[in-house]
DNA sequence: GATTGATTTTGACAGTGTCAAGATTCTTGA
DNA sequence: TCAAGAATCTTGACACTGTCAAAATCAATC
């Protein structure tokens, strides 16, 4: 049954997901048509609008995956208890993540999905979600060291936008020098920590 | 000689440009077509490639523009001496900024230029001169409060990763709340410089 | 075995950026 | 003054995009 050219795919909303990924880190979501994934299925051009509603959702499920393995990544790296070098250890994490799948965190936090189009329920939830973990688990970490009156959340907003500012900068081409980003990242990272621990 | 549905137009490319930045504003970068632009400056569609090469150039023309106002307004901001309060008002300053005109933030610093596209010299050159203006104006505002062996071009690199991180997230759509991203700056602005100041 | 529903196809439409070739107007030099 | 050339603008065309409608094919179910 595995033979090509049989009219029913068999699993064609996994393959397009698959292809999806891989045209994605290839051609950025600029060169991600649909026609081109159908293409590369071997199939026609409107067969995954059986698979998924438009475009929109088809990228809104790739963003989906990808929000998991960011959670994961956050689970792993910031639990236990905590140390600056934990968190320098996230962030450099949290860089390669970034910049090693650049397409894949355009995609995730970029105005495509956000703005121009609608991130579907699933993808907004996976999203806070994650943000939340994150919150929780460096107010976590940085349990007892805050000074009075000062907000965690404010905290895990602030961190959170100074990482992500980095990795916008590093992505989009602003910043070329990736060795430079790793030490304003530890720059980051120490002041961060050198305020907290006042 | 103001009559309409002559031939020449006469001076197209400030018509261009012009309209480019109501359309961009409107519709942002994604309803920035070309040749809706012709339409609106009554010309055919492809009249403006004999003022732009390409919509590249023209975006790149639009984004230079708005460098060269932020320039100003670091130039405004971040003068004279230092105080936490002064940094406070830039932030605010460059929040406003980015907000009240979010497409042409988008244009400045997204990819659309710096990596799908090919940012032009003069594009690179008015960009890069106001991250180094603005490093020259910040480190001029913490002489001397900066702990020995801290690079200031790493303090001037972290903290508009900050910042800008801030205005991505706002203006992706992430972030929605903007009083919210007013707090999360102050609280950024107030751990750096406390750091600063030890 | 016929019917129903899922899946896939072809055809079509409006929209995009951009090139080539022709039309018009302005400018410049003799 | 007027011809030549440059600048400017237009029409035609091409390949590409997302998406809809209608027809074709297959799988499963009653």
């Amino acid at each position: 049954m595995t033979q090509t050219a049989r009219y029913h795919h068999g699993d064609l909303r996994a393959a397009l997901l698959q292809e999806a990924n891989e045209l994605l880190s290839e051609q950025g979501i600029e060169g991600l048509s649909l026609r081109k994934l159908a293409e590369r299925a071997g199939v026609s051009r409107t067969a995954p609008y059986h698979h998924f509603k438009d475009k929109n959702a088809l990228l809104c499920a790739l963003a989906t995956q990808a929000f998991s393995e960011l959670d994961a990544l956050i689970g792993r790296q910031l639990q236990g208890g905590g140390s600056q070098e934990r968190v320098q250890q996230f962030v450099r994490e949290y860089l390669r993540f970034a910049t090693e799948n650049p397409e894949q965190y355009e995609l995730m936090f970029g105005r495509t999905l956000w703005k121009v189009g609608e991130p579907s329920d699933e993808l907004r939830t996976v999203a806070h979600q994650s943000f939340r973990h994150y919150a929780e688990r460096l107010a976590g970490l940085l349990e007892g060291r805050l000074p009075a009156g000062t907000n965690p959340l404010r905290i895990a907003q602030a961190s959170w936008a100074t990482v992500h500012g980095l990795c916008r900068l590093l992505i989009d081409g602003i910043y070329i020098n990736r060795d430079d980003m790793e030490e304003v990242s530890e720059q980051s990272v120490a002041l961060f920590m050198a305020a907290l621990a006042r």
